[in-house]
DNA sequence: ACTCAAAATGGAACCGTTCCCATTTCATGA
DNA sequence: TCATGAAATGGGAACGGTTCCATTTTGAGT
């Protein structure tokens, strides 16, 4: 069957409302003003009769850009990401933009493929929390004069801003926190560093830290045939004198670390666990564990605020790092 | 400054190629087979120096449908939401579409504002998690000539498929390993019932199943303002000779009451728990809780199958409901 | 060599907008 | 009353593809 009514042209509008088709494209455009009340009002009629709505991709087609914002998302299952993704949805819906999500799972080849989708569709801008390194691609979008914001992780060679958490500063946070109560020896457990700059520098960040404030530390990374288990009862092992603590890299680390210490039986507190990332069961093991929040609401925001500023006013890119700071809430698994 | 640097069109390849529009068009549609081996060569060629792409919008517009599938989610921040999304979106990846994935916040008004704009963006086929009863409006994209799929909850009078859990058997499975654990008293908890056509089902068959087997039961509904410690305090006091379970509707009641029994010191298995939706950490909170699992990603492939169905095959709606059987995770919080 | 259908290719109209210009309408001041 | 410029409105050419149909090329059969 498939009755295929036909959605309702402007030009249908416009002969209803006895109007040019220009009038009712500048009455659904930006330029009602210039229209007399008379007429906006019989256009509106017409439109409201005939149920009618402006084609988007006929309009992406003429003004060569659509309404669309692309966001390229790493792993849309880590929660951290989908808190981020709802702060850039409800800013897109604030300034009458549509999100087109897309997740690579980790994977640089459909972020590749993503990328060159995003690109037929003629975004608007692009948000992007990039898995491997698309330089290429993502400095033709800037070239072609799309503008990019880039969101926790940053890609080199690429003219944008980088939004994200202040990683120094969460680093920093960290050590001061478990040196206070009373940790001395710190292990740093991170995924993967080659896909993210953000591990990196974390990475980076803690063996500083911890040499500064001269904390027995070591660490350790995640991938799919490490022993963690033993690595972490090695840690344990070789400071028996010590107040030990493991400090992971991210949510994801958080859980995985936290089974550890279920499964070896580990006393959260006596050794210590914190984590970046706030997660919605961390107050829920007892003792509660104590992590570094990332204001993921004002990240995602600022990130299409920044975006949305490139696409009106087009500027030149002018990279900026827009660092934001952690909040910390202590529970007692660093409570010795 | 903004180079601005054009794409480049069919028309550019064309010329470069030696060939028409049309051959061009071809080779990238569907209809490549019908050029003949040069002409292939030529205009891969030439795409491929002019790093040619074809325009979605341009192709979306003759075609009067583009390659865009929307998604309304009601709670994008709900893990079991974003499972279902990711299925869905690995399942389009495989049948070429992109996937507009629309938040509405639990918010009917949101819920309209996206369905307009997913109307406009002339979206292929709609996979929708409803909010409230946006029956009009989807109706409206049937007659248009594009298939909706309903997520997990129903919409009456919309001749649309729903893929989601088996309630009955859920609820059914439930109350059947509670019984087996020896539990007497049972109370179901369930978020806010008009939105949610699945709440109401499962709710309902909660009620029957428990009278069936002659269980204590009772219900609560979470409210803003629902005392919901001295609910389940009452609960508890009101069968101080009977064995006492908590059945919690979906994940984020869990959540609520897995809060309440570290609040209330309740001992979880002396007291039961129990969930619909299986979540990180149910197996963190000692001695883990007991849930069941929903095959997320089967239910978001089999939506988005279904509707693919529908688009290719343009056969008349025949509303199915496609239930799938929950995975019982029998842990700790159900054993006395 | 010649016919004729099938295969390969191209021309041009059309999809629903926007936007540049041209035209009409209107109030204003001389 | 009339010129005059501003405000309001409309006509029509793009935008970048797809697709119907016409034309040219090819190869098999006689």
């Amino acid at each position: 069957m498939s009755s295929a009514v036909r959605r309702s042209t402007i030009l249908e509008v416009a002969r209803l409302a006895g109007a040019s088709k220009t009038s009712v494209s500048r009455y659904f455009g930006d330029e009602r003003a210039r229209l007399s009340p008379t007429l906006q009002n019989r256009i509106a009629q017409a439109a409201s009769t005939l149920d009618y709505q402006p084609n988007q991709m006929a309009r992406g087609l003429k003004g060569g850009r659509s309404k669309l914002i692309g966001m390229l998302v790493a792993d849309i299952r880590n929660p951290f990401s989908v808190a981020i993704t709802h702060g850039v949805e409800q800013a897109c819906r604030q300034y009458g933009y549509s999100l087109l999500v897309c997740n690579t799972d980790n994977d640089s080849e459909q972020e590749r493929q993503h990328l060159d989708l995003l690109g037929a569709y003629q975004v608007a801008g692009l948000v992007v929390n990039a898995t491997g390194s698309p330089e290429t691609q993502l400095q033709a979008f800037i070239s072609h004069g799309t503008p990019v914001v880039l969101l926790d992780r940053e890609v080199s060679n690429v003219d944008a801003e980088v939004v994200g958490l202040d990683n120094q500063l969460a680093i920093d946070s960290a050590l001061d926190h478990l040196t206070t109560q009373g940790y001395q020896a710190v292990l740093y457990v991170s995924e993967a560093l080659e896909q993210s700059s953000t591990r990196q520098r974390r990475l980076a960040c803690f063996n500083q830290g911890a040499q500064q404030r001269e904390l027995s530390h070591t660490t350790l990374l995640l991938t799919s045939d490490t022993n963690v288990l033993q690595a972490l009862s090695h840690f344990l092992a070789a400071h028996p004198q010590h107040a030990c603590a493991v400090l992971c890299g991210n949510g994801n680390v958080t859980l995985t670390v936290t089974r550890l210490f279920q499964q070896l039986g580990l006393p959260l507190g006596q050794v210590g666990l914190m984590g970046i990332d706030e997660l919605d069961w961390c107050d829920l093991v007892p003792p509660g564990i104590t992590t570094l929040a990332q204001p993921t609401d004002a990240i995602g925001k600022t990130a299409l605020h920044c975006l949305r500023h490139r696409i009106t006013s087009q500027t030149s890119p002018q990279p900026t790092t827009l660092s934001f700071a952690p909040t910390l809430i202590a529970r007692g698994s660093t409570r010795r």
